[in-house]
RNA sequence: GUGGUUGUAGCUCAGCUGGUUAGAGCGCUGGAUUGUGGUUCCAGAGGUCGCCGGUUCGAACCCGGUCUUCCACCCCA
């Protein structure tokens, strides 16, 4: 009576196909970090609870997997606190460590925990599985993998600039053409806040502002309104909601929204020189834009805030974000050392390539060529042969037993094996082989001592 | 966390207002073909109808619960 076996909701298996398409993502991404200098870490998937919880807000909270204590735990638990029933709170009493969040907290307590000995700035990068106790959509799920590149002390903006090209290079190489980064700074997004005096409700503001594109003018009006944000305010605010034109345009105009913020006209001038800065240097095949509903939630962004946009008619969202954090070390006590990342979204990333069919088309061939089977002896003559090829680096395999060749030409062709070698009782005789090539199913003789030839014509 | 949706063979799915042995295509196994796959023909195997309970003479179908899938919120990658 075995019980069907099943996998938690949200998570998956990968198949090989699949692992090998998400390893041709992963390398190339690992070969851009690397080039541009970032170094890899590698942190434990699950972290003491204090270390995590807090750092994003109530909703993370409820989102962050928990692990139970060891042992007797409900033992340790008082009395009064059990019987209230207040899960939250119970859950610091049986609870003391939770998975991995998010690839940034725990990325900034290592570089407080290791300052000492980093050289900064320090470029680093991070692919890990991460866990969230969401309820799975599509593109969602509750384990996924992560890639970050992060940059900590050092406030240049020509951080910003190269994780741009960073960007860029890698979609380029991943043939995904026509991406669009979208750019914004928070200190913009502070800055009109303030000039339409609704300073002390930003996020709200960000918040409903980042649905332009989903619910439209009026939904953020609305939205804005029930927040308690007043009428003449987003009425001061609205040139935003239909900013377009080319980049410079609209910075004009921001600028001239913001010519009495402070912070606002700080925001300005560092989002010009990005885009300045960009212009000169030039990008591959991704697009740059201004994108001033740009919010994103994580609210430790200070700075530059980025999101990539898949290719116009792929119905996925964004495939990448990041920004820039001023005090995220700040949380563990280290004060003053801004960073600036940003994060390739895999699982979206993967879904994109295969739905524009941008995966190499050989990519998940696992076998070059197959020898078949045709007994004892004509096996160990194959095997000695298929040694040969694999020093060659030859993906090379000899059918493990003589079935019938009907049966072998079979699972050589739902491998998808381009080559099949036939060393039979025959061939044997007389010291050749035969190569099916299996898409033509042209046949060739080669005598054994040909068998370089035969390699080389792979 | 809120509201909805989905689950039938390995896969994709039919299955009428509840009715007797639950079907198809693909895949799989065997044969036509004892040294030739991808095409064709023939035959065969394979099902706790997601799970638990209820209603009924009788449940894949109706009801309740639960798990899962996908979707919209919330939030986010």
């Amino acid at each position: 009576m075995a019980q069907k076996p099943s996998i938690p909701k949200g998570t998956r298996d990968f198949t090989p196909s699949e692992v090998v398409k998400r390893n041709y993502i992963f390398d190339i991404v690992k070969k851009h970090f690397q080039t541009f200098g970032f170094q890899p870490i590698e942190t434990p998937s699950f972290e003491n609870s204090d270390t995590l919880m807090g750092k994003y807000g109530d909703e993370g909270d409820r989102l962050i997997f928990k692990i139970l204590n060891s042992g007797d735990f409900l033992r340790k638990v008082d009395d009064n606190l059990y019987n209230s029933k207040d899960s939250n709170k119970i859950t610091s009493s049986i609870s003391e460590k939770a998975l991995r969040y998010d690839l940034t907290v725990p990325f900034a307590r290592y570089v407080v925990m290791h300052q000492n000995e980093l050289d900064f700035p320090f470029k680093r990068y991070q692919i890990q599985p991460v866990w969230r106790a969401d309820r799975p959509q599509k593109g969602r799920f509750r384990e996924f993998y992560q890639c970050d590149a992060d940059v900590v002390g050092s406030d240049s903006l020509l951080q910003e600039v190269e994780l741009i090209q960073l960007y860029d290079t890698v979609f380029t190489d991943l043939k995904l053409d026509g991406v669009t980064i979208k750019l914004n700074n928070r200190k913009i997004l502070a800055g009109i806040a303030e000039v339409i005096g609704a300073k002390d409700v930003l996020i709200d503001f960000t918040v409903a502002l980042d649905k332009l594109d989903k619910i439209g003018e009026e939904g953020v009006k609305k939205e804005m309104l029930s927040k308690g944000i007043s009428e003449h305010a987003i009425a001061k605010a609205s040139p935003l909601f239909n900013l377009s034109g080319s980049n410079a345009d609209q910075l004009e105009r921001l600028e001239e929204l913001l010519k009495d913020s402070e912070e606002g006209s700080k925001g300005i001038s560092e989002l010009r020189f990005i885009m300045e800065t960009i212009t000169s240097l030039g990008l591959q095949s991704a697009k740059l834009v201004i994108d001033v509903t740009l919010a994103r939630g994580l609210n430790y962004y200070t700075g530059a805030i980025f999101e990539v946009a898949a290719p116009e008619g792929v119905s996925m969202g964004s495939i990448g974000g990041g920004g820039r954090y001023d005090d995220l070390t700040g949380i563990f006590g280290l004060k003053d050392v801004s960073g600036v990342g940003i994060s390739f979204g895999l699982d979206r990333i993967y879904l994109v390539l295969e739905e524009l069919e941008l995966f190499p088309e050989a990519i998940d061939r696992s076998l070059d060529v197959l020898f078949l089977n045709f007994g004892p002896k004509e096996g160990l003559a194959a095997l000695k042969l298929t040694t040969v090829l694999r020093k060659q680096g030859i993906k090379a395999d000899l059918y493990p037993s003589d079935a019938k060749l009907n049966k072998q030409f079979k699972y050589a062709n739902n491998r998808n094996v381009p080559y099949v070698v036939l060393l039979g009782e025959e061939e044997l005789g007389n010291s050749s082989f035969i190569v099916k090539n299996m898409k033509s199913g042209e046949q060739q003789t080669y005598g054994l001592e040909e068998t370089q030839k035969f390699i080389d014509s792979l």
